[in-house]
DNA sequence: CTGGTTGCAAAACCTTTGCAAAGTC
DNA sequence: GACTTTGCAAAGGTTTTGCAACCAG
């Protein structure tokens, strides 16, 4: 009943070699980078070295994140424009917001957000998780700031 | 107070020219084709022509597009993965629903969401609208489907 | 006429694919 | 030793940029 939850990088790759894949350096490489990062991060951060870690090709950090996201032990979000970004599964998922304003990004836990998914399921149908995009709107910051500026608020 | 809410092309044409831009058989073309099509396009679609119209540039959709949305005519938004769709900005704002599972797409009325938007606004403080990106889950029909399939649930 | 706009070509950006060489079990 | 996996090169899809010719006002 319990997935995997929190492992650390030997017993992933213990998984892994249970359903058939091979440990190599590079792929060893990749989860090393998805376990030091603290967040989500980019195939070319990865490739580039990710803290102190030896750099390597993007090649194949691609092709070793899809295979990892394909056996649930990874999973990529975008974050505004550009590339993707990859994070491990694992107990403390957040949902991410972009101010369209200020183009900042927060995160949300998971269960902040459980009101809002039930708000969604009830009109619509969809159950949803809000992981694989951003919840792109106005910060309170700029909320603040634009309810001073122009006080008949404009949209 | 009231912005523009549904105009019809020539009066776009006409904020256009009052706001300093020319309108030319190309940027024309792109309001057409925004007129033409039901629901969001792409820019490869406006180029390779829309319901009948002709073809042309497509780096002159870009740009056309680019400006629009600067004057807050147009908006994008993404489905899914593949290119950027654009849409005139208007009265019936719609918000997209993409299903994880069989990738279908519906969409929800903006106002459908209001709650979502309060229960997201609550925990977060961000003033959200669900335009910029679908939102992704699962729809009814593989809800239901995987809940015959497999009752304990796995995810 | 003047300067915004166009269209072509080319680059930029992110990601995928082909294939021989290398590595893992 | 068999079969994955790698690394390089090259292509693919989408969007941007440079620039001379063109066109709207």
């Amino acid at each position: 009943m319990d997935e995997l939850v929190q492992s650390d990088r030997e017993t992933l790759e213990e998984v892994l070699r249970m359903r058939g894949h091979r440990v190599s350096v590079a792929r060893r490489l990749v989860l090393m980078a998805l376990f030091a990062a603290e967040g989500p991060v980019t195939a070319e951060q990865i490739a580039a070295g990710v803290d102190g870690l030896p750099p390597s090709d993007v090649t194949s950090i691609y092709r070793n994140l899809e295979m990892l996201e394909q056996q649930g032990l990874v999973y990529h979000l975008h974050l505004g424009y550009g590339p993707r970004h990859y994070r491990l599964v694992g107990p403390d998922e957040r949902c991410s917001l972009v101010c369209e304003r200020c183009q900042r990004v927060d995160t949300a836990a998971f269960s902040d957000l459980d009101d809002a998914r039930a708000a969604i399921s009830g009109p619509t149908g969809y159950r949803t998780n809000f992981m694989h995009y951003p919840i792109v709107g106005v910060c309170p910051a700029c909320t603040a700031r634009e309810s001073t500026a122009s006080p008949q608020g404009s949209e």
